[in-house]
RNA sequence: GGCGGCGUAGCCAAGAGGUCAAGGCAGUGGUCUGCAAAACCAUUAUUCAUCGGUUCGACUCCGAUCGCCGCCUCCA
């Protein structure tokens, strides 16, 4: 069994096959730095990151390159409304962008080049282009020029005339084709500068992931990926860009994600609906956004909404809960009572890594695989609770076998990675905090509670019961006394 | 206008030419409980936007229609 993917190129699901045995060369567009880091970028992250710790997961070596985006127009303008340098305001950010991904509990990528530091790397690459007539200064730019590469358009699957009938382009007297587009810009009084054989400029967009991407990977590697809005026109300018110089391949698997919407409407700061992740981070927990994120498939549209979080986190809770109660149980106990296990269970556990596999397989189908999971857990809880008093000591040790697989799974999305009792009180200690009631005065209610259910003052127990159900504090009696949880509303 | 994608139960979301259309959330009935909650058991789409076609057989393939979304300008 291999693993399948889609590709964008040729928009079928295709066998992952590394063009070095066991070794997949990954690249991906990262965040042009200039702002807080938004929901979507979270989801772009958190699926690479998933796809990486799969492969891995599945014994090949990853060598993993995500770019920092720290020149460009965005990044000029910003820097001067704030009155600082281009540098200082992109490397805000970066640093910005590493606590939101250190919060979601994400991995470094192998390697992190900034298009700042390769900017000979691209002058270099930018030359043969011009040598091999592909691309010609004018003025004090230099463009690629779309006619030279008879293949344009293979990924975004449209043609130059097509396009151009779309006459969105902006007139530009400099271009020789309103196709062409742009591989260094000369720069304008007060810009940030390099120099270079046309003069002084900076480096159009797209040319850095060719440059970068062809130093760290290699002129062509297996999986480029980033979302769905970067196929036109960036990556097709960098398929342009690479093979037009290099004359290969550029890269085999091309992988893009959908996007974050709320209410149905892409995220955008004209329409005011634009997330950051630490807005999200402020009033969620990390998991519970990874949970939602990959209950959807990567390619599918995500619609963010406060009630798809309260689905998430209900559902996070109940995996919790499940890992929770197994781990509250001893380890060891009597040998001679019959086991509870039926074979469908045992069936049912052993199972799940393998149909874990063959929902991620194929095309990394996260939602899926969440679903085993909540497979496994209605298999754990049913045998748990036929557990007698004195269990069989192999039975507990398939149970909590059984939990370590699933944490060991649910770790590929980064998920079951706390504690689960730690993870619950949290959890529950941040709900109450928006209650109208603080923990000191529900345990003492709870207290009072314990004293009329012994003198078995029904009356006064259950007025205590919907008092703090009024605050959205249920009470739960177990036969270790009485818990309490914050009611989702 | 061009290109791409989507339309599956109250909501979210997998699946895929052939015994029962995953799973989650919500709901209902039951077990448990002094009463509850949680957990467990049972139950909730004769049907996969609509209409045609291919096929022994389609929700899954093809075509048309309707609706929604994205890209074509910076964008994860």
């Amino acid at each position: 069994m291999t693993i399948q993917i889609h590709n964008t190129l040729s928009g079928k699901k295709e066998a992952l096959l590394p063009i070095e045995k066991g070794h997949v060369k990954l690249y991906v567009c990262g965040i042009t730095s200039y702002d807080y880091c938004h929901i979507g970028h979270a989801r772009s992250a958190l699926a690479f990151d998933m796809i990486v710790r799969y492969l891995k997961y599945r014994g090949l070596r990853v060598t993993y390159v995500r770019n920092f985006t720290d020149i460009d127009d965005k990044i000029i303008t910003r820097a001067s409304e704030q009155q600082t340098t281009s540098e200082e305001l992109a490397n805000r950010f970066i640093r910005e962008f590493y606590t939101d991904m250190d919060k979601l509990g994400i991995d470094r990528p192998d390697i992190e080049p900034k298009a700042t530091e390769h900017i000979g790397e691209m002058i270099r690459l930018i030359e043969e282009l011009i040598d091999q007539g592909k691309a010609y200064p004018s003025g004090n730019d230099v463009y690629y020029i779309v006619d030279s590469f008879p293949e344009y358009g293979k990924l975004s699957k449209r043609n130059i005339e097509d396009m151009q009938a779309g006459a969105r382009i902006t007139v530009n007297e400099q271009k020789h084709h309103p196709m062409d587009f742009v591989l260094w810009k000369g720069s304008k009084p007060g810009e940030p500068t390099w120099d270079s054989p046309w003069g002084p400029g900076r480096p159009g967009w797209h040319i850095e992931c060719s440059a970068m991407s062809r130093k760290y990977l290699g002129k062509t590697f297996d999986i480029h990926g980033g979302g769905q809005d970067l196929i036109f026109p960036h990556h097709e300018n960098e398929i342009a860009q690479s093979e037009g110089a290099n004359h290969k391949p550029f890269v085999n698997y091309w992988i893009h994600h959908g996007f974050v919407t709320i209410r149905d409407e892409k995220m955008s700061k004209s329409l005011g609906n634009f997330l950051t992740i630490r807005d999200i981070l402020d009033h969620y927990h990390p998991e519970i956004l990874r949970f939602f994120i990959f209950s959807t498939h990567y390619r599918s549209p995500l619609d963010f909404s406060e009630s798809a979080m309260q689905d998430a986190t209900s559902g996070l809770e109940r995996l919790y809960e499940c890992v929770a109660a197994i781990d509250a149980l001893p380890e060891t106990s009597a040998t001679d009572v019959p086991s509870v296990f039926s074979d469908e269970d045992i069936k049912h556990l052993n199972g799940a890594e393998t149909r874990f596999q063959q929902a991620m397989d194929n095309d990394f189908n996260t939602a899926q695989a969440q679903g085993i999971f909540f497979d496994s857990v209605k298999a754990l809880n049913r045998i748990r609770v036929k557990l007698p008093a004195i269990p069989r000591t192999s039975d507990l040790h398939l149970l909590k076998s059984s939990v370590d697989t699933l944490r060991n799974l649910a770790n590929i999305m980064g998920l079951l990675r706390e504690d689960a009792h730690q993870f619950l009180a949290a959890n529950k200690s941040k709900l109450v905090s928006a209650c109208d009631i603080d923990i000191d005065s529900i345990e003492s209610l709870i207290a009072e509670r314990y004293q009329c259910r012994q003198a078995r003052n029904w009356t006064r127990s259950d007025e205590i019961r919907s008092q703090l159900l009024e605050k959205n504090i249920e009470l739960m009696d177990g036969p270790e006394g009485t818990t309490w949880s914050v009611k989702s509303s």
